[in-house]
DNA sequence: CTGAAAGCGCTAACAA
DNA sequence: TTGTTAGCGCTTTCAG
């Protein structure tokens, strides 16, 4: 395996010069680059990473932190996405990406400090709800570049990061429906400990304001995103006196199961009866009938995560920011057309 | 950030004596080794894994390789469970491990190239779609290990792999509609291109060859995995004379659309009508009724990967191996009990 | 059991 | 524009 020595014999040059070449210095004449570089193709060269990364003391690596602990919940198919868009990224800037799960490894702030510490890593992308100030605390103070996925939630300080523009999302949703001449429209799927679930309420509870619609207590359902209870709930509005005549889910499981107490109560979807949902797409579209959507674009914030980090690692002073990713609807058989 | 010298300076040693109590050396007493790590937790190092790495020429990396087009197809489940048993393995033997997609990438070679002589990686796991002779003759020559996703399918050479046992799965699963007293069991979705298909319909046959059931070519659908196919394939199955009863699908998502054509029919399930699918469990649970299906464990998958992977990196000659993960039958409500 | 010293492959002053 | 040289932090003979 051919090093930077041999191809600076075969060059008859200094080490020096092939590695001006190689990192493209300015100061080499375009014909002499061009005749090393052959050199190094004839050679079959490519630098030693390691010995790289020990002198300039960068690792030309990002670490995608997951926090997964049940075997089978492993199946998130969201993750799988955003790893894509970061590593999209990260290729172009012919970096590496490693993935480290902090449920088969050790402690948290071990993770980090092996990633770190051992030089593993520059920069760090992580789930928001890995990140407590004690965390925060210990990246800055080694000067690690780190952006959150998903908006902060047990924090005050600044930090960056990107999340979905939930709220938005599903202030759309309702306006959608609200458009299409449904009268009036209930919130499935509450769940107040969960940041992104709240912010959807919160884009639901905003479009009807806009509206001069009066908030109805009765319409505004707790309970968690499984089909049963999407169902049991969906039973629980459809014998309201004042019953509604759309819904907006704030998360995909359960519309399946409100989809069936629908239909079970001799409502035509989407005439009588409109459905929109968060979910994945793909779900989305084996439901009969298919379920109209908020669609978010995890593949983006995967891209807009791995940019800011390089956006910090490139400059250390950086400002920190936020990004919301927008999120578009995807109008399938359950709402008017 | 402290280094070996520091260490050894602290502890009034040679960086040696460090080195080797870094590496439990069976030449140091267990006392100075328990000092000299009581100094290193002091002193808060970290040994440097490029200096390590430069040194010892390896990389304590393991890479996967995945092949990944489109954004959106990029939804694959199976693949981040993959992933997860991987990494299990990865992070118990302090591995570090990248994940590396070919199509945001460069040329096949061209990555593989990258990662290896860069010193970027120790081995790769790969899918069996990616190794054709030329690239499995370059992984050879570069004495790189590696494990194949899947068996392999237009090789001659003797690689190690590990797939899912599909043709046991389907063999079951048509034993056990057999066993409920179904009498005539179809299989749907039909793809002679892809291998894991063809398995599950050589497991198919294999069970009625076995119960002396004579094969009725009427009953074999050709089709996609697609919702709509599942649902025209089935329409026809049923218009036929010799109608059957119970039915094999050879992937998920065609027996969303079958069970759709079923009700329609007028059949009940699981009562007239018998199913039993090829799925991810998640997606099973949500339809109406809930889908029997075979179960693939990739989590387990990964991990042979990753093991298999690790046996060829500790010891360069051990044997090729091929290795069939077994399958689950996950009765739900598309069979009797 | 321990230390001195060479060297892994590359980069980056500094000098020319 | 180029070469010389001194490391980067660690491991590993070899000698003691």
């Amino acid at each position: 395996m051919a090093n930077i020595k041999d191809v600076a014999k075969a060059a008859g040059v200094s080490t020096s010069t092939v590695s001006r070449t190689i990192n493209n210095s300015k100061s080499i004449p375009d014909d002499t680059k061009a005749r090393i570089n052959e050199i190094m193709k004839k050679l079959n060269y490519t630098p030693n990473q390691n010995a790289k990364s020990l002198t300039t003391n960068k690792s030309y690596t990002i670490t995608l932190i997951v926090d997964v602990d049940d075997e089978k919940s492993f199946q998130n198919p969201f993750f799988y996405e955003i790893m894509h868009g970061i590593e999209k990224q990260v290729y172009k800037k012919e970096y590496s990406f490693i993935v480290a799960n902090l449920k088969t490894m050790m402690k948290k702030l071990t993770v980090l400090d092996w990633l770190i510490k051992s030089k593993r890593t520059e920069g760090v992308i992580l789930p928001s709800s890995m990140l407590d100030s004690i965390t925060v605390e210990s990246l800055r103070k080694d000067k690690i570049p780190f952006v959150s996925i998903g908006e902060p939630i047990h924090i005050k300080e600044s930090i960056t990061w990107v999340d979905i523009d939930n709220k938005r999302g599903a202030e759309a949703a309702t306006f959608y429906l609200l458009e299409k001449g449904y009268k009036s429209v209930a919130f499935l799927g509450l769940n107040q400990t969960k940041l992104f679930n709240r912010r959807r309420y919160e884009g639901y509870l905003n479009a009807l304001h806009s509206e001069n619609i009066e908030i109805d207590s009765k319409l505004i359902i707790d309970c968690n995103n499984t089909k049963a209870d999407g169902y049991q709930s969906m039973k629980a509005l459809l014998a309201l006196e004042k019953c509604p005549d759309a819904v907006v889910c704030a998360d995909g499981e359960l519309s399946f199961g409100a989809i069936k107490a629908i239909k079970e109560h001799g409502l035509a979807i989407p005439e009588d009866f409109g459905l929109i949902s968060y979910d994945e797409s793909k779900i989305a579209e084996l439901s009969y009938p298919t379920i109209s959507t908020v669609n978010v674009d995890m593949f983006e914030m995967g891209q807009q995560c791995a940019k800011l980090l390089f956006e910090q690692i490139e400059n250390q002073n950086t400002r920190d920011q936020g990004i919301l990713i927008s999120t578009s609807l995807n109008c399938r058989e359950t709402t008017k057309n």
